[in-house]
DNA sequence: GTGCACATGTAATGTGTTACATGATTAT
DNA sequence: ATAATCATGTAACACATTACATGTGCAC
């Protein structure tokens, strides 16, 4: 169905917001938290072309501006496609490979889905990371208790706090959701 | 000065606790918590391959075995390579861009590097950490209040929270780690 | 008048993903 | 016999990274 990367739909969602040059883009990823998405030029601007092409985004030139510079807008079609990557049903795979792009998705559900959207999300969220942190307590047991001062065990067990943190973090999110709903 | 990918190492380091086959190791891949590997074969066959051509790892045909089978053996040159992946100074790059290649490191630490080499490690990895908490934290007094309620300022301090996770996990482990050197 | 920030691109390279492909052996 | 597991590969494709490349406008 769709599958591009998570670099352009991160694109699309900030230009939701408002749309920016690509020089805009590439700032936000080095000013902001959005750290982990290169601010390389040979990233970005292909993104938009493909993203143009794609009759996502459209581009139009400043001629206010001083220098020569193209602000991208998002297209009905771009929204839609953006929606649709955001209302995924999330799976065991997402909270396993890719919870960057969840976290990612969350941030931009505001704006671009209903709050039931948004509950959804977090049920779907805290269901796939509260199997998955069962199933990684269950590996743990079969460590050998002699390795439990190796670097190995710990790293793991850094994984677990980590994923537990992660769900700590949904539970109180969602539970403050469903009390403004409500 | 070096730049394989973090499948290599992941590879190397396994390969480095007791030689595999390529099937063995992909299945490491899905058995083990190293699930953000991909287990594909063509990722890691053309990965042994070229580990193989760079003399860091050598192959022997098992004729014991019933099947055709091909197990890959770390080589000296690989265990330097291994050692110097391990043992390289912790950037602020690592943290913002690559801490799960930081926690495999970490994992690899054991039986490839001096105890000391691992305290090393984790006190830059602290250093580091508690720069980059700081900083995001600092970036959180700059969101309008009444923003607090968005999806994307949860997002954000998910972000927080979980570097915090990680903060606290390596101080903790830092301690355990000094107790028992001194 | 020189350097920096603005602004946009292209080309080479490597590599991960997906899908395709083959064949042997073991268990049912 | 036939399905599942063992075991190894190749080919097409898309994409990110890095480096290279160009040019404008402003500040000092």
């Amino acid at each position: 169905m769709n599958s591009s990367s998570a670099l352009e739909y991160a694109l699309l969602g900030l230009l939701r917001q408002k749309p920016h040059s690509g020089y805009d883009l590439r700032k936000a990823f080095v000013t902001t938290p959005m750290r982990h998405f290169s601010d390389s030029p040979g990233s970005i601007y292909p993104a938009l072309r493909r993203m143009q092409t794609r009759r996502w985004v459209s581009a139009m030139v400043e001629k206010d501006h001083a220098r020569k510079r193209q602000e991208f807008t998002v297209t009905s079609a771009g929204t839609r496609a953006l929606v649709a990557w955001l209302r995924q049903p999330i799976t065991r795979e997402d909270v396993v490979w890719r919870l960057d792009q969840l976290m990612l998705r969350f941030a931009f559900l505001d704006g671009n889905v209903e709050r039931s959207d948004a509950l959804v999300f977090l049920e779907e969220f805290e269901r796939e990371m509260t199997a998955y942190v069962r199933e990684l307590r269950e590996y743990e047991k079969t460590f050998d208790s002699n390795l439990h001062a190796t670097t190995g065990y710990l790293a793991f067990k850094n994984g677990v706090d980590s994923y537990h943190a992660q769900l700590v973090w949904v539970r109180h999110v969602r539970k403050e959701f469903t009390e403004v709903v409500s």
